[in-house]
DNA sequence: CGTGTTTGACCTGCGC
DNA sequence: GCGCAGGTCAAACACG
């Protein structure tokens, strides 16, 4: 990992409801492990002596489940390269055939969406096209009821987007328009809206492909350059600043809140894509750092004789349900040049 | 004047 | 190879 794109992150650990932030060193460090409660120097030595043990053991097991899940990850992609090849053949073989949109045909007339996503055919170009292909290919459908005297072809879903044409098609009198969305060319999204054959009052529309970004209706009204939004139960901002993208996690706002304003405002960007990014940018930068988990290990082994360590340091493999509720705060880790706080409110990372 | 829509022309893939 | 149909482009236009 480049350690220049440290990415400032705060966590809600739900059960501590403590947050994680970054900020800048007041104090200059030596590779000193310092820990708020007080001990002696021969019972600190002790525990650091076990601590470094059970450190060794974690490390040990931790290795192994990698060394697992890398050889699952080989299996899975060696088989996924045996069926993209079968499917190539039987491409080759039969005679091209035009995709017939009416295979997706069974629409609803409230809101939802029907034929959810990668139909078969999508499958079969996976093999040999790009991701970008891949991406544009998801298609869902969607349908919506609309007043009858209504001849708009607009069809109110979050997202902004630009008609770039239409068309008359010849299973269909009434018109089809063409969007694309107006990320575009950054987000590749289309959508075709056109009325129902069955029934003129129901506006069909055909997405194809996926949003990389946010509906409009949930982002910051202002387009600032941060934004303030919801992950999980956890209030959370992330912004672009000159030092990198910083997400910041409001971890003393669980999701066991009974403020209302705080679960109204609980479904902002509360999808999964959003929620997996963010879990995936900080597992990602904290994993792959080797002082920043050495330095984890070493602050949690280091209560763990107190507390309950083997629970503790299983719950932090898994980074988004991840404990750090038996930390004595505040505690601060210098190693290798960074410093790691935790405090009772917050648990802060940084780097010199 | 900037932005979004309209619409005819053009492109591309499929069936014959 | 040709014609058809769906999809896209881009100039013209409308609107705030």
């Amino acid at each position: 990992m480049d350690t220049s794109s440290w990415v400032d992150t705060s966590l809600d650990l739900n059960a501590s409801a403590r947050s994680l932030r970054l900020e800048t060193p007041k104090e200059s460090g030596s590779n000193l492990i310092v820990f708020g409660s007080k001990l002696s120097v021969k019972e600190e030595t002790g525990a650091l002596m076990e601590e470094l043990n059970r450190v060794r053991a974690e490390n040990k097991k931790l290795t192994q489940m990698l060394t697992a899940m890398c050889e699952s990850y080989n299996a899975l992609q060696s088989q996924l390269m045996d069926v993209m090849s079968k499917n190539t053949e039987k491409e080759h073989s039969p005679p091209k055939k035009r995709k017939s949109e009416s295979s997706n045909n069974n629409i609803d007339n409230n809101f939802g969406i029907i034929g959810n996503s990668e139909s078969s055919s999508t499958e079969e170009e996976s093999c040999k096209k790009p991701r970008e292909e891949m991406i544009k290919a998801k298609i869902s459908r969607v349908s919506v009821r609309t007043e009858a005297s209504d001849t708009s072809l607009v069809v109110k879903d979050g997202y902004q987007w630009r008609k770039y044409g239409q068309k008359v098609t010849r299973d269909n009198p009434s018109p089809r328009a063409y969007f694309k969305c107006s990320f575009a060319p950054s987000c590749p999204v289309k959508k075709k809206v056109q009325r129902s054959v069955d029934d003129q009052s129901v506006l069909v529309a055909t997405y194809e492909g996926e949003h990389n970004h946010l509906p409009l209706s949930q982002m910051e009204p202002t387009s600032g350059s941060s934004r303030c939004v919801t992950l999980g139960s956890v209030p959370c901002s992330a912004s672009l600043n000159s030092s990198g993208p910083t997400i910041t996690l409001d971890l003393s706002k669980s999701k066991s809140s009974t403020d209302p304003e705080a679960r109204n405002s609980k479904p902002k960007m509360d999808s999964p894509e959003v929620r997996h990014y963010l879990v995936e940018q900080m597992a990602s930068s904290l994993t792959n750092d080797p002082n920043f988990t050495a330095a984890l290990a070493a602050a949690i082994s280091g209560r763990m004789f107190q507390q309950n360590p083997i629970e503790g340091w299983m719950k932090y493999q898994n980074m988004d349900q991840l404990d750090f509720s038996f930390f004595p705060f505040p505690s601060r880790i210098y190693l290798a040049g960074r410093t790691y706080q935790l405090t009772k409110d917050s648990m802060i990372f940084y780097e010199l």
